[in-house]
Formats: C-alpha cells, structure tokens, sequence
DNA sequence: TAAGAGTGGCCCTTCTGCTT
DNA sequence: AAGCAGAAGGGCCACTCTTA
C-alpha cells in the first residue's frame, strides 16, 4: 500500500520522535483563559443564550413543539445559519437539549474566542495574527455545544501537521497515539468534566493511560525543547492590559 | 465490483464597510 | 488612511448513494 504519512515519518529515526515533532507542532492555550471560557459558557448555557454549534443534517437538532420534538430540516447550511441567527427562533441540541445556533463558516466561534481571550487573530488570511497554524479540535463532536466553542476542545496545530488530527484512529497506530495524547494534555492541562461542571468526556472518550502518563510527564518536562508550547497573549492585547493598569 | 454523482465536512481567504 | 471584524465565498476531499 502507498502512504503519504511514511513521507512525512520517515523524516525521523523513530515514531517517538514523530509524534514529539508533532506535538512541539502546536500551540495549546493557557489553563486560566480556559478556565474562564468555560465559565462564560455555562453563564450563557444557563441564561438560554444559544451556544454556537458547527451545521450538519444527521438529525442532531430539535425544535421544540407542543408535545414532541421534531428535527428542522433546511435546505442549505445558509439557510439553517440564518435561522438561528434570529433570535425569536429556538434550536436546540437533542442529547445535551442546550439551545444553539448555527456556526456561519464552521469555525467562526473558535476564532472569535481565540481573538478574545489571547488577541490573536486565527484563519483570517491577511489580518492573521497567527499564519499556517490551523485550529484543530480534540475531540470532533463539533456538532455538540459542550464541545465546539470552547477552548480546551482545541489547539492550534502547524499546517504541515493538521491532516493527521483529521484521520481516522485505525488509519496508523501513531495516529491513535497522537489523538490520543493531545486529548490526554487536554484532560491534564483543563480538566474538562471540572470546568464545565459536567460529565462531558465519558470514559470512552477517554485516551489510553498510556498517552495520560506521557502528557503529566510532558507537561512538567524541564528541558525547554521537550516542553508543550503555549499561545501567548499578542502584542496588541498586552498593550490594552498596560493601559487598563490591570486586569 | 467499480465508476460516477452527489453530499457534506472542514476550515481557510477575500471582500466590504465600519471604526478609530 | 489604516486597521479590523464580520459577511460572504471557496477549495479540497472523504464518504455515501446510485448505476451499470
């Protein structure tokens, strides 16, 4: 079989040194500025506010009716977009029933989060901040309002890196074990289920103990080049935060 | 069984108009 | 006049469904 991905692997003398070349390959976002996020979510889950949500048409949504729930159907994502965009109209996610709205380009929110809380600017072509990183998602329920916005279900990972996140568990085992170790970081470095104040990664969500040991000993490795990178705040940001005095 | 058509996911870039 | 956010748009490609 022909596979692109023994390109890229045999570029390093081993598969430990492929996947710690991926992982110095992304960006993760301080544990406070998280922790925060995920307390304005649950503020807005709490108050009713819709909570963005990626498009799909698998049945995921519900509308509700008198008696019964049932599925909208719309004709294009545009036009699924446009209806959550108004706030008379209510959509709501049928496992976890929190009221959503639809993302407009699928990872508007991740952006605009991004933007907020470090000052970066992410996927905006010309007036990025931050060039040939993609946003990546940890665990790709992104059709799911506890997963798609907030930031410990993302990083930010280096273009030449991005696909392998896309792949599926059994197409490599390093690709497992990849997935399995940024979610492991994720869950060391956020504690999800903590931040949200709810079971939100299940144990078969769990990555293996394996990947949870490596990502405690990644994330208190001394040596600077084995270190986990983290997004700092811009320039910009940290100009504002002077002028504030505080905060 | 395999090609072809159709659909949807993913996530990036450009355009435009507003703010400063 | 520059900078930036939001709206709109697009490329790529995996997957599924249909047809032969």
């Amino acid at each position: 079989m022909l596979d692109g991905l023994k390109a890229f692997k045999s570029l390093f003398p081993t598969d430990d040194a492929f996947v710690e070349h991926v992982i110095q390959s992304i960006y993760f976002f301080e544990s406070n500025i998280v922790q925060h996020q995920a307390e304005a979510i649950r503020k807005d889950i709490h108050n009713g506010t819709a909570i963005p949500v990626r498009y799909t048409s698998n049945g995921a949504f519900y509308i509700q009716r008198k008696v019964n729930k049932i599925t909208p159907t719309f004709n294009s994502k545009g036009e699924a977009v446009k209806f959550t965009a108004n706030d008379q109209n209510f959509v709501h996610h049928r496992e976890t029933e929190i009221r959503v709205k639809f993302d407009k380009d699928g990872n508007y929110a991740p952006k605009q989060t991004i933007r907020d809380y470090t000052g970066h600017w992410v996927s905006g072509g010309a007036s990025s901040t931050v060039v040939n990183y993609v946003i990546a998602h940890t665990w790709n329920k992104t059709d799911n309002p506890l997963y798609f916005s907030p930031l410990w279900n993302y990083c930010l990972i280096a273009y030449h890196c991005a696909y392998l996140t896309d792949k599926k568990d059994d197409s490599d085992p390093v690709i497992k074990r990849i997935k399995d170790l940024i979610k492991a970081i994720s869950l060391e470095l956020y504690h999800p289920n903590e931040i949200m104040k709810q079971t939100v990664i299940t144990v078969e969500d769990m990555p293996t103990q394996e990947a949870m040991e490596e990502a405690r000993q990644l994330i208190q490795e001394k040596n600077q080049e084995k270190k986990i990178h983290f997004v700092l705040k811009s320039e910009r940001d940290r100009k504002n935060i002077d002028k504030e005095g505080s905060n």
